[in-house]
DNA sequence: TTGAATGCAAAGTTTTTGCAATATA
DNA sequence: TATATTGCAAAAACTTTGCATTCAA
């Protein structure tokens, strides 16, 4: 179902359909790890030794182009990127920089206050929050 | 009262006080357009003629570490700083990229809904907007 | 078959680092 | 005076670009 959507459209905004585009896009859906580029290179490694960064640079900034994939800056000097187009915030643990979704919380009252507050045409949002995540709670206070 | 603020704190913390610091943060201080270093630098340029960019940088991590400015990640490829450190949205302007802010919105039913949902200990956020700014809104709608 | 995509290498940006000269305290 | 800071230049990190080869349609 991903990879029909995926060829669908990549088909119908005029863009070809290879393996290693199927690949980024099919490596980006499998997994809730918000990866750079360099992650992703480095997953698909093994798979398509001959990859190149330049290629999963090029693919996603058509997967964004055509809507399939969001863009974000967590406040690290990479971007990640996240398959799920959907409207949600993101956090980052400031221990193990790991990035989570967060999900399942109506942000529509706040949005409202916002939109009406700002003179800005609004057509956007990303959230961040950051803090420390379950697991490396856990490893802190087992610390003494 | 900047100025006593920022050089009393460079000395409790062990850094010095130097004309360049003083200059970046007050720089920053007389500003809402959230400049990169880049920004900062040019800036300065006319007043400080030799001093370079990486002072900048090395000047703006002193401050942050100090408390005295955050750093925003509006997706772009750039860094930027605010001299306003309380917890504030931003938004960019997709068309003139300027980054202004937003303040008197208050979030605190919104963050209490995000804290139950997540097993994180937050101890941060950042909320961006993006959108078209009034004037580029203006500029747009006389186009015909 | 033909134009687009890949992958390499080189270049472009932004930020960081090393170090001799300089300035703060 | 002693040490931290500056500013230059070089390096590092991330991303983009150019181009010959390869591949999708």
């Amino acid at each position: 179902m991903d990879s029909k959507k995926v060829t669908t459209l990549l088909r119908e905004k005029g863009f070809k359909v290879t393996p290693q585009r199927l690949a980024i896009y099919k490596a980006l859906c499998n997994t809730t790890e918000h990866p750079s580029a360099e992650m992703i290179f480095n997953g698909l490694q093994s798979y398509y030794p001959t990859m190149s960064l330049a290629t999963v640079y090029k693919t996603i900034d058509i997967l964004r182009e055509i809507g399939l994939v969001q863009i974000l800056n967590v406040g690290e000097d990479s971007f990640r990127y996240d398959a799920n187009i959907e409207v949600h915030p993101h956090v980052r643990c400031l221990v193990c920089n790991r990035v989570d979704d967060i999900f399942g919380v109506d942000a529509s009252d706040y949005l409202a206050s916002i939109a009406e507050k700002t003179d800005y045409q609004l057509s956007g949002q990303q959230f961040y929050f950051y803090g420390v995540c379950a697991e490396c709670q856990a490893k802190t206070s087992t610390k003494h």
